[in-house]
RNA sequence: GGUCCUGUGGCCGAGUGGCUAGGCAGAGCUCUGCAAAAGCUUCUACAGCGGUUCGAAUCCGCUCGGGACCUCCA
């Protein structure tokens, strides 16, 4: 079998992935800031980094998965009144930073799950680090790479530069930015004339007497700088290096890149060793994102509530979306391509169902082209993964897979034709891709076998009334159901079947 | 302005120089009491112009278009 390569951001290509521990993966991701709701756009990564987190598992490695929260900083919900934060307010009516960051990591979190996404292994917050953060700030002072002023503490990006780059670790690296360049276009910021460069970044910011999230610090009360918890925490988690680092292709710079120096002056290492990092997803061509103003939040994707939604999407709709895309490439939001996805998975999933509950026979094939047709479709699942995790071509070679299916079902491919061993593995093969490693699902909710039972009775009254040419009873039984969004379907046996949409 | 990515058929998208993914939509047929589903068949592609090559969607150059990052952002 072929070998797992990623590809590299750090280096710009496709890599064997090799673990710095045999057997055993670090991985961390760059998780939610929990001031607001999530949207589409943050449901790729999660995603993204949910298959590659089940597909290392399936590969066999023991994986420790670090995706963090980001609970600290400049916090204020989306949309409201600066004047909660005024302190004449009585306690109970002000913003209260903790329970802003409690009411959205609850709304990820079951997002997550509606997603089907495994939980990670670590799950850290950065209020909850800070002194890790503080630690590592200190260290950074104290190997000269970082000045305070007022309260504040920059990261010395000049220095780290200078020193670094000769070891082949320059300050850009990742996002092949040359230090030089970027002195002269980055834009003006507040307290810029604190900082020596434009180009340092904070580390720790003292807190002006308005703001809500503070902390004690050696410097004075202030909170930490956007970047230095993603060190921190990784290098508590996962060791001073370790194997992927993921997230969004937005946060390649500055976000990255500072990780990079920070850990590497604290660690004396480039923190990861293989960064990937996914595209973004777009709309009408544009980027989903904050600045933009085009975000459409998970819960609004879920119930159709937006106006450029002309439905609601289930969150398996939206999986299998992402997943019919490589995760390197943008992804054009639509509602056309929405229902696109909806009605392909649709397919995929009767067909998958469908699948494991044929039982073939045959000792040998009867047709030896389509039966080595069908094991080598099948075989290209693992192929396509290992290829930097190629979910849209695994998804076509199942797609090619489901007329083979069907026409077993309907007797168009003869129950010979296909080996009991070859059908077995498409079982197996089928059941390990859909549900383990794209973490597809049935929609159907409960699953507590009443409704199945109603549908069934149904059906029984439904074919007295065929069998006695009362069609006019047994078209009512199946137009009503079906306004109700069961939708039945007489097959070629005389049997009937149903799918609820 | 700097760095980088990208332009595929009605829509979404995969594509490692030759064997022209896949999904959705459209058309026809089969099956069916009628439907639906399913199956079979079918249509439409590689932004433009040059170049390299026996051969390019795929490599190179130019032009035009789109985008990302440089500021919070998945």
């Amino acid at each position: 079998m072929s070998t797992l390569k990623v590809y590299n951001s750090l280096t710009r290509q496709k890599e064997t992935f090799e673990p710095l521990v045999n057997g055993h993966v670090g991985m961390y991701v760059c998780g939610p800031t929990v001031s607001g709701e999530s949207h589409m756009g943050h449901a790729r990564p999660f995603i993204t980094f949910d298959i590659v987190y089940r597909y290392l598992m399936h590969l066999g490695y023991k994986v420790r998965y670090v995706r963090n929260i980001t609970d600290a900083g400049h916090f204020e919900e989306e949309g409201r009144e600066a004047e909660d934060k005024i302190s004449k307010k009585a306690t109970i009516e002000k913003l209260e930073p903790m329970e802003l960051v409690q009411k959205y990591t609850n709304l990820y979190h079951w997002a997550m799950s509606q997603f089907n996404n495994l939980p990670p292994s670590i799950e850290p917050t950065a209020t909850g680090h800070i002194v890790e953060q503080i630690g590592m700030i200190e260290t950074i002072i104290a190997d000269g790479y970082a000045y305070e002023v007022n309260g504040s503490v920059y990261f010395d990006v000049e220095k780290y530069n200078t020193d670094f780059a000769p070891k082949g670790q320059p300050y850009g690296m990742l996002s092949g930015r040359v230090l030089e360049d970027m002195l002269e276009t980055t834009r003006d910021l507040d307290n810029q004339e604190e900082k020596r460069n434009k180009a340092d970044f904070a580390l720790w910011k003292n807190a002006p007497p308005e703001h809500i999230m503070r902390w004690k610090s050696p410097w004075g009360e202030g909170f930490p700088g956007w970047h230095i918890e993603c060190s921190a925490m990784s290098t508590k988690y996962l060791g001073d290096q370790f194997d992927i680092h993921g997230g969004g292709m937005d946060l390649q710079f500055p976000h990255h890149e500072c990780e990079i120096a920070q850990s590497t002056v604290c660690n004396h290492k480039t923190p990861a060793r293989y960064w990937l990092h996914n595209n973004m997803i777009t709309v009408n061509g544009k980027k989903m994102g904050k600045s933009y103003g085009n975000q459409i939040s998970l819960t609004q994707m879920f119930t159709g509530n937006h106006p450029i939604l002309e439905q609601a999407y289930a969150p398996m709709t939206i999986r299998f979306f992402i997943l019919q895309t490589h995760y390197r490439s943008t992804l054009d939001f639509g509602n056309e391509a929405l229902k696109a996805a909806e009605k392909g998975l649709k397919r995929l999933w009767e067909a998958y169902e469908l699948s494991q509950k044929i039982e073939l026979t045959a000792v040998q094939s009867a047709d030896a082209a389509l039966d080595a047709t069908v094991r080598k479709l099948l075989a290209t699942f693992d192929e396509y993964m290992n290829d930097d995790f190629n979910t849209a071509k695994v998804l076509a070679s199942m797609f090619e897979l489901v007329p083979v299916i069907n026409g077993i079902k309907d007797k168009h491919i003869a129950a010979d034709a296909l080996s009991a061993e070859t059908w077995q593995l498409l079982q197996k093969q089928l059941k390990l891709f859909v549900e383990d490693i794209f973490g597809l699902k049935s929609e159907l909710a409960g699953g507590d076998g009443k409704l199945d039972g109603v549908v069934q009775l149904l059906i029984t009254i439904r074919l007295d009334a065929k069998t006695k040419k009362d069609y006019v009873t047994s078209d009512k039984i199946r137009n009503e159901l079906a306004t109700l969004g069961i939708q039945l379907k007489d097959e070629r046996d005389g049997g009937t079947s149903y799918s609820v949409n």
